[in-house]
RNA sequence: GGCCCGUUGGUCAAGGGGUUAAGACACCGCCCUUUCACGGCGGUAACAAGGGUUCGAAUCCCUUACGGGUCACCA
């Protein structure tokens, strides 16, 4: 059992791609079979300088490992196809021979319906490419794991071009006779494919080769219906891993887009995915991409992790000087479900905000800016006395403080957390952010505000 | 336009002749809470439409509508 994953080298990682990735090889893996790396770099002018090395590199952070690859070597290979010229031209010659195919000396602008290439001999050393006979009747029917039997007529089927003038194969005829050579027994792609699949299936007849298991995946669109895009960042891995996404989660997630699992989850680490994958749970209709589920499922991965694992992650968007950025980093874990919502969550560390006083008034804790004033006043001999500047030791305080006043611990905590955060909302309450400005920046922040009211 | 494929809440989706049609995200409400969040509890919300077949259809068939894919010397 062998399955393999044929990106073109051509930049970025599409989102979808990945999820095709992700599939043969989650395959592979459960089944125990062999997942392979093949480069379909047969497109001259789109070739893009890296772009295979940005692919291995982007498989390496996703987990998907293969085992077979330019990279990695195997009994398969060369496992770049623009190194495999010579084989294709000898499997065209046998299609020539058979009259399976024909040179067609014809320009790119003709029409090959009514192209007379097909009956005659023509000069071989002319610029020319090499086209498949489709025949003009009949049908040609396959079956797909997914969308079950598929049937064409013969005659929407078009004399396609085997090779080009350059001499390279077109992908067309590259997929089928790699496929074939490295024998794939599963062949896993887009849907987008089902209409061409027929003229492989053509192919393998004429070179009387077994025909592959096919398992045609459904589109994954985006948000507004049509198709991921560049534009709005949605369409590749590196759009999600620059918005602080994590690898695994990305994977989870796409696992779970035009597939479901045998159990009603949804969190699923890579290896767990390895044992439970089928092909079973694919479904045919297309999925729409959502972000918001991504940020969800992101959250809940950033939350699983130990503080430890998080803070070099976090510590990228923790530009602060003089607090303990791992204090922080337990903070904001929580708290989010994308890395990049740290800064903003974050900035009235760096610089007190410029806050309205009506931000001090909140009646669920009986709370306005005359009583803020006052307790805040009040507290402020208390804090530049303790010298234990712990969370076990400020807490009591506080507590004590409320106590010998007679208010709610709400009515000093809210005052104080205002007062140092100067936003509605902060990670964290009064106690946390005490800790972490330090008795100096706290009773400055303190002071400013008592100022202010 | 021809051909191919699809259609269960806003989104991901389970279910494939008899179900009160799961669950998740989002949204709303309540609770908890030293804010927000987290967490807990609850709620709104779906079988595209019309015909068949059947005792019985979200499930099978047909038609229509809508959506997508594809018709390259790109993959």
């Amino acid at each position: 059992m062998r399955t393999r994953f044929a990106p073109s080298p051509t930049g970025f990682m599409h989102i979808g791609n990945l999820r095709s990735a992700l599939f043969g090889y989650l395959l592979a893996r459960k089944m125990g079979g062999v997942f392979a790396l093949r480069i379909e770099d047969t497109d001259q002018e789109r070739l893009v300088e890296g772009a295979i090395e940005k692919i291995y590199e982007t498989l390496k952070i996703a987990g998907i490992t293969h085992d077979e690859g330019p990279d990695v070597g195997g009994d398969y290979g060369p496992y770049i196809q623009s190194q495999r010229e010579n084989v294709y031209m000898k499997y065209a010659r046998q299609l020539l021979d058979g009259g399976f195919a024909y040179r067609c000396f014809c320009d790119k602008e003709d029409d090959p319906a009514d192209c007379a290439c097909q009956n005659t001999a023509g000069d071989a050393s002319q610029p020319h490419v090499i086209r498949q006979v489709i025949p003009k009747e009949g049908q040609t029917a396959f079956v797909d794991e997914v969308f079950g039997e598929i049937t064409v007529n013969n005659n929407e089927l078009e004399n396609q071009v085997l090779i080009k003038s350059d001499g390279f194969p077109t992908y067309n005829f590259a997929n089928v006779v790699d496929d074939h050579l490295m024998e794939i027994t599963h062949v896993m792609r887009g849907s987008e494919y089902l209409p061409s699949t027929p003229k492989y299936n053509l192919l393998y007849q004429a070179f009387g080769w077994e025909v592959p298991t096919y398992v045609h995946l459904p589109l994954i669109l985006s948000a507004d219906g049509g198709k991921l895009s560049k534009r709005r960042g949605d369409a590749f891995f590196e759009d999600f891993l620059e918005q602080g996404f994590l690898p695994e989660a990305i994977v989870n997630y796409i696992a779970l887009l035009g597939w479901s699992p045998p159990e009603n989850r949804e969190i699923y680490s890579l290896s767990e995915l390895e044992q439970i994958f089928s092909v079973e749970g694919l479904s045919k209709s297309p999925s729409t991409f959502d972000l918001g589920k991504l940020k969800w499922m992101n959250g809940e991965y950033l939350k699983a992790m130990c503080v430890d694992d998080f803070y070099p992650l976090a510590l990228p968007y923790l530009n602060y000087d003089n607090v303990d950025k791992k204090a922080l980093a337990t903070l904001v874990k929580d708290r989010i479900a994308v890395l990049a919502e740290i800064p903003e969550m974050m900035d009235f560390v760096a610089q007190l905000p410029d806050y309205d006083n009506q931000l001090f008034v909140n009646p669920k804790n009986k709370v306005d800016e005359a009583v803020a004033k006052d307790m805040l006043s009040k507290i402020i001999p208390q804090i530049e006395e303790l010298t234990d500047w712990t969370a076990e030791a400020i807490s009591p305080m506080i507590k004590g403080f409320a106590e010998t006043e007679g208010i709610k611990p709400a009515q000093i905590m809210w005052p104080l957390r205002c007062a140092l955060s100067g936003k509605e909302a902060s990670p964290g309450g009064a106690t946390d952010l005490l800790v972490i400005f330090g008795k100096n920046e706290s009773v400055d922040r303190i002071k400013t505000a008592i100022a202010k009211l």
